[in-house]
DNA sequence: GCATTATTTGGCAGCACATGCCAGAGGCCT
DNA sequence: AGGCCTCTGGCATGTGCTGCCAAATAATGC
């Protein structure tokens, strides 16, 4: 696998800003001409730099009065129990993310829902369905005050 | 502004999925031809629906090996206090979300960082440097469980 | 220091795609 | 049913993508 030099970190940087850059915009932010520049960004695709291109989407103006983070500790860690956890997280199409974190909590998801109602649905049949979780914290967003997709320098 | 229907929410689905999508390829899968599925796409883009377009970076191929959940309550919150710590907020470019909560926090952070060092370089000179903070509570991220960009159907 | 090799770049050509315009189809109210 | 409004589809033009080859630059060996 290459290593990622500055213009590497120039493109990544851009196109994080603009997913949707043409080549050629792309080539003249970054002081290339066109061909180099696209198979840089192949490169980076392939190597498994960029992982792909998305639409950032307004969730209220989506329809999705809620997000709420959640913490959750298992209450048994077993290989087992943990598998059949994460599988039903997986396939919970509410629950945006999932991460693993240190601390006195062992997950913390994002889940995005309609409105409270879908929100008492969700915790009440999907999350209560899942066997082996000990504790569960909600917090919901109230505001926004920064939300970046652009790596620090 | 206009209600969004069925056919905008699959565009909508389809470009959270890949934002690089061709403008054929997106009217071919929400069975549209061309024009009037480039017109939708550019009026939810002109009501704020869709935000904007961006790549999806492996934070670690990219040299960023820390993932930092972290949990802020202040001491007091008069609207000055409030200001001046969002503002510092916005402008620190480890930080990529700042969310308000509910609950015993009152800010969550998600703070990218290339390593431990970078990490200690960053609590200590940017969060302790910032005024009128009560309670810091890091949770580090050591898996990713899923992360999706797809809201729920 | 010079020659050789490897890697990266830039330009060109053919093809696919985006985009604005206009006519036609479908829905809705009276 | 008629008329109005909105949305769709097709076409034409201009722009961008992408693969190939030659030139330039950087790295290596002697």
């Amino acid at each position: 696998m290459k290593q990622i030099d500055a213009k590497d970190r120039q493109i990544i940087r851009e196109l994080q800003r603009d997913g949707r850059l043409t080549n050629q915009d792309l080539a003249e932010r970054v002081n290339l001409s066109p061909s180099p520049c696209l198979r840089r960004v192949r490169l980076l695709e392939e190597a498994g730099v960029i992982v792909g291109y998305s639409a950032d989407v307004d969730t209220r103006a989506c329809g999705f009065q809620i997000t709420a983070f959640i913490r959750i500790a298992l209450q048994r860690h077993e290989g087992d129990a943990v598998e059949r956890f994460e599988k039903r997280i997986q396939d919970a199409d509410e629950i945006l993310d999932c991460f693993l974190l240190t601390g006195e909590a062992d997950y913390l998801l994002r889940v995005v829902v309609a409105d409270l109602d879908e929100y008492e649905h969700f915790v009440r049949n999907r999350l209560h369905g899942i066997p082996g979780i000990g504790s569960i914290t909600t917090s919901l967003v109230y505001g926004t005050v920064k939300s970046s997709r652009v790596f620090p320098l």
